[in-house]
RNA sequence: GUGGGUAUAGCUCAGUCCGGUUAGAGCGCCAGGUUGUGGCCCUGGAGGUCGGGGGUUCAAGUCCCCUUACUCACCCCA
């Protein structure tokens, strides 16, 4: 064993699927800019308080926050998640309503790690500030769907659900403490204590024990109140009409507690692991105005990196990209012919690598090969001091012998041609 | 935080039940066969304090205790 290993719930993003990941969000930034959100970068701690509002009953506060006292005596934690911040940026700048902003980056909670469950995780996301339309929760969620389909998931399950406004949430948990206190002893001993803290969170419980008490319990629809109920009559009848598939799940309540009206939650079917819950989201009403800004509509989503490329693996889809060069340069004088060309073809636009440590031949055509180069240029005693340079394809083993000032037009007349993109 | 499983080469794993010379395989890596040519094949090589610590024993990868990490599940969540 090395000396020195990630940290528990940590690991090494590898090559190649560090590549995958990057495409990953550029995909998704693609996918959200072209809906008109920008970029925004908050940083990785605040200030606890950010985050107490997220609900003093829940784990994600109590148990699993990431906190220390820095230098200055300050009371920081890393973020258990982005959409406080957003909530706290908004508060701070005031910037012009509806705010559409999203968001890309490593978040931490401190709890055991499993399958698609680290410490610190990457989520992608969006936050929309400003706005009760129902037509932006219509875009928000479809958005969301958007994207797992432009990845190429075809097995997501689209949940959605409204909790209604503070005062229907209130009365409904009450109304659903007192069904679940009346049963207080059929339910299991998780049940209970969840309970106390929060009665919506029971209905999550996967516990046969509990699955009686849960489907008798009264159902959040019946206390909606009318501006709640025609909000989200809205909102399922834009899904229907952009041809979303969704369910309506009476049951979806979510982790954190500051969800009012419309939630929704992705969920991968491929995937076997009990965390299949690849993102999810809902509206936020009262979150700004908990942290200090003015009272504001807030609603957004946010993907778990991590288990929707789970969810990519177990249907197949969305392979690492190809991480190949164009060209791949085999020097078996002295290196310096090997310095010079991959150079120039560099600065041409074309992806060149090279060998290096003056390795045999065989040894550097075995490296040209492991590249994935199209064409291995080799330069021996014969073609050395800018005389004509050897060409062979890879894949069809055939080569030419060619000048070095046509050498440009004929990798051009393999398809290989210089990048636009020049940094 | 609670419970189960696992830990042997860079990777995937035999070997542990029933203790006994220098701990193996496949893949990968390096070199050679092929003194100017990759993939296929053949040969050779490098690479291990058997997760760590303690104990039992003439003898421990193997048995016992402790510990750490990984992993799966619960809880919770993305």
């Amino acid at each position: 064993m090395p000396t020195f290993q990630t940290s528990p719930g940590t690991r090494d993003i590898m090559p190649p699927d560090a590549a995958r990941w990057r495409r990953f969000s550029d995909v998704f930034a693609r996918t959200v800019e072209d809906a008109g959100y920008a970029c925004i970068i908050p940083p990785m701690f605040e200030d606890l308080g950010v985050f107490r509002r997220l609900g003093e009953a829940t784990d994600v506060v109590t148990k699993e926050m990431y906190d220390f006292e820095d230098k200055g005596g300050r009371h920081i934690a890393l973020r258990p998640e982005q959409t406080a911040s957003v909530c706290r940026a908004f508060a701070q700048h005031r910037p012009a309503t509806p705010w559409k902003v999203w968001y890309s980056g490593p978040n931490f909670r401190y709890e055991k790690a499993q399958a698609g469950r680290y410490r610190q995780f990457d989520q992608v996301g969006i936050e929309v500030l400003g706005t009760d339309d129902p037509d932006i929760d219509v875009e928000v969620i479809f958005l969301g769907w958007d994207f797992y389909r432009r990845l190429g998931l075809s097995n997501i399950t689209l949940m959605v659900n409204s909790l209604g406004d503070t005062t229907d949430r209130q009365r409904y948990v009450d109304a659903l403490a007192a069904h679940f206190a009346s049963r207080a002893s059929t339910l299991s001993e998780e049940a209970q204590r969840t309970l106390e803290k929060n009665p919506l969170r029971v209905l999550d419980s996967k516990r046969d024990q509990d699955k009686a008490a849960v489907e008798s319990a009264p159902l959040l629809k019946d206390f909606l109140s009318e501006d709640a109920r025609s909000h989200f009559a809205r909102v399922c009848e834009g899904l229907k009409e952009l041809d979303v598939p969704f369910v309506v799940n009476d049951r979806l309540v979510r982790g954190l507690d500051y969800y009012r009206r419309t939630t929704f939650e992705y969920v991968s079917t491929a995937l076997e692991s009990a965390q299949n819950a690849v993102g999810g989201g809902g509206r936020y009403d009262g979150l700004v105005e908990e942290i200090g800004g003015p009272a504001t509509h807030g609603i957004g989503f946010a993907l778990g990196v991590d288990r929707t490329l789970l969810a990519c693996d177990a249907e197949g889809v969305f392979p690492a990209p190809d991480a190949s060069v164009d060209v791949f340069i085999v020097d078996v004088v002295d290196g310096r012919q090997a310095r010079a060309l991959t150079h120039d073809l560099r600065r041409l636009g074309f992806s060149a690598d090279r060998a290096f440590d003056g390795r045999s031949m065989k040894s550097q055509m075995k490296a040209a090969d492991r590249s994935g180069a199209k064409v291995a240029i080799i330069v021996g005693e014969d073609e050395a001091s800018s005389g004509p340079c050897v060409v062979r394809r890879l894949d069809s083993s055939d080569q030419v012998v060619i000048s070095r000032v046509d050498l440009v037009d004929y990798l051009g007349s393999l398809g290989l041609t210089p990048s636009t993109e020049t940094a």
